[in-house]
DNA sequence: AGCCTGATTTGATAATTATCAAATACTATT
DNA sequence: AATAGTATTTGATAATTATCAAATCAGGCT
């Protein structure tokens, strides 16, 4: 409980009693690994936070699973689109560890947000930390070789390295496996 | 005045005194072709709407100058890190047609957004249509063909052929200028 | 220890797109 | 209408990364 209080603390100082409310409004599950989180084309009705472990965020195209995200402790993930737009999301979602999550139901961070200002603060702020993280992914595969953009992950979250198989990985940071080995391989 | 009004009427609804303090805090700029919106390297100051006209909001990277998206009538634009971040923006922002701009300051959206709870929830729905645009042209850029991209630009907005140079498309499709010439020329 | 299964590496080749270099077309102005 | 300057097209070649195929490695289980 400590955890995800800390986390919302850094993004935005809430009073006491909207605080209490905002954080009673979120469940927790213990999940084993390599269990599903959400199913695919399913609309996602939570917010997530992982207080520990791994999770994987994925999706199919033209028959390949795509890694569109990887979360690991202390993040926060969920299906923008879906959750937003209230739409059936292409995404899956399923733990690559034991898995500790916190989650927040769409209809209850509404209406949590209609009474509380703060609490319509602290999504936009979440939102906009999100929306800045997607800028400078884009432009990072844009613009960037595969060679850059695996020494970007090494510079910023090693961690994912160790924990993640290098297929996830791979995807994730928009190249193939073999590509993603050679690049390891130093060439 | 109009559309501004109609635009952001269409994201959230505003009782009409919040409307009115909200409206007026707008400020217009009439701006020719080829005029200059924001420097590179300077602070982003504004989110601006474009009423009429065209601006393109550009990069330099390696010698070579990205355009990072075009907005053409009744856009929202601004530089998302800039302004979020407060920190001196590596965009540049410049008009391609005479243009009718009106645009807000940061300081007077936040303080907007902390007096009322509506101005607020606008903005956090201005950030989330953003962000969930964000993510499909991520999606587009990793996962589709330059013809595909090109596709998918004719379709949605076509309008953007006629009145924006090839350069320019070029690089905000994330391709060369030869490689479209050749995707348009049918090969 | 040996085996099985999945993960990763390595090799050969193909596809896509970028780069460099001209050639041509277009536009505005005289 | 001629010209200058920019925008676009075309051609030849190179670079990057994907694809397909096979080999090797690693960890869990009997």
């Amino acid at each position: 409980m400590e955890s995800l209080k800390t986390a919302l603390a850094r993004i935005s100082a809430l009073s006491p009693d909207t605080e209490a409310a905002f954080l009673s409004a979120w469940k927790s599950w213990t999940l084993p690994k390599d269990h599903p989180v959400l199913r695919e084309h399913t609309v996602s009705d939570y917010i997530y936070f992982i207080e520990k472990g791994a999770a994987r965020i994925f999706y199919t195209k033209n028959g390949k699973t795509i890694t569109e995200w990887l979360a690991l402790d202390q993040q926060f993930f969920l299906s923008i689109t879906s959750f937003f737009q209230r739409s059936p999301s292409h995404l899956g979602i399923h733990t690559l560890e034991p898995a500790e999550l916190r989650g927040i139901h769409y209809q209850d961070f509404m209406s949590l947000a209609d009474r509380y200002h703060e609490v319509e603060r602290l999504l936009r702020k979440m939102i906009t930390d999100s929306l800045i993280l997607s800028q400078v992914r884009m432009d990072a595969i844009q613009f960037e070789t595969a060679q850059q953009r695996y020494d970007r992950l090494m510079a910023t979250q090693p961690e994912i390295i160790q924990r993640v198989p290098l297929t996830y990985i791979a995807s994730f940071l928009g190249m193939t496996l073999e590509t993603l080995s050679r690049i390891r391989s130093g060439k």
